[in-house]
DNA sequence: TGAATGATTTACT
DNA sequence: GTAAATCATTCAA
């Protein structure tokens, strides 16, 4: 069992999203829940950077119920329910009244594997657990029970891992967003088969 | 009170 | 390649 694994400090989070994105990459998410531990080494990961993001659910300023874990402080988890059937999760970062958060969209499965094929009705062989953010947060058993959760706290965190090489693309799902859809707020790890999208194209219309 | 839409996934043509 | 599934949240009235 992984009991070396301990949340990483606050400090982690509580600086500018780009930073934090780019340094979750390598790290392990780490869920005990009742049925089970999983882990898994985040390999793809996203930065909204708030008012000035038009991707963003705080852009401009906008502040809502949903949002409102965003302007508080860094280290909680936002998660929210698109689409009426997936959840999306995120690293809240910066400081208070800084809506920015990291939106994690997939993971290399670690521990828990037969838990989370059961959760997604796969084979635990399948490179389909954890390889998108609606599939990873089913695959974890992550839920709007999780929104504001403390990500320094034991149940939902995030652990340190080992490093790897980090590549940059445009982000995705977000063509509504006009000229913000080709700015390069997008990492990964190079060559990682459970990255999404292979980086480098962008989705076309 | 009602209508539109989305930080996706999956199946089908 | 395109479209459907499906509902909380948001915005207009």
């Amino acid at each position: 069992m992984p009991t070396a694994l301990q949340p990483l400090p606050r400090s982690f989070y509580a600086r500018p999203v780009l930073q934090v994105a780019k340094g979750c990459i390598g790290k392990m998410l780490v869920h005990r829940s009742a049925e089970g531990t999983t882990t898994g080494i985040i390999v793809e990961a996203e930065a909204y950077r708030g008012p000035h993001d038009a991707a963003a659910h705080s852009y401009q300023g906008r502040r809502t119920a949903r949002n409102e874990v965003m302007y508080g402080p860094a280290g909680f988890a936002y998660v929210f329910f698109v689409y009426g059937m997936h959840y999306q999760f995120n690293l809240v970062t910066g400081s208070v009244e800084q809506p920015q958060a990291v939106l994690i969209r997939a993971l290399q499965p670690v521990h828990g594997v037969e838990l989370m094929a059961g959760r997604r009705a796969q084979p635990p062989s399948a490179v389909n657990l954890t390889n998108g953010p609606g599939k990873l947060c089913q695959a974890f058993a992550i839920d709007r029970q999780h929104n504001a959760v403390d990500l320094c706290g034991p149940t939902l965190f995030v652990a340190d891992g080992s490093p790897l090489k980090v590549e940059r693309s445009a982000r995705i799902g977000i063509d509504y967003a006009g000229d913000w859809v080709d700015k390069p707020w997008r990492f990964s790890a190079a060559g990682n088969a459970y990255v999404s999208r292979r980086p480098g194209k962008r989705r076309r219309s």
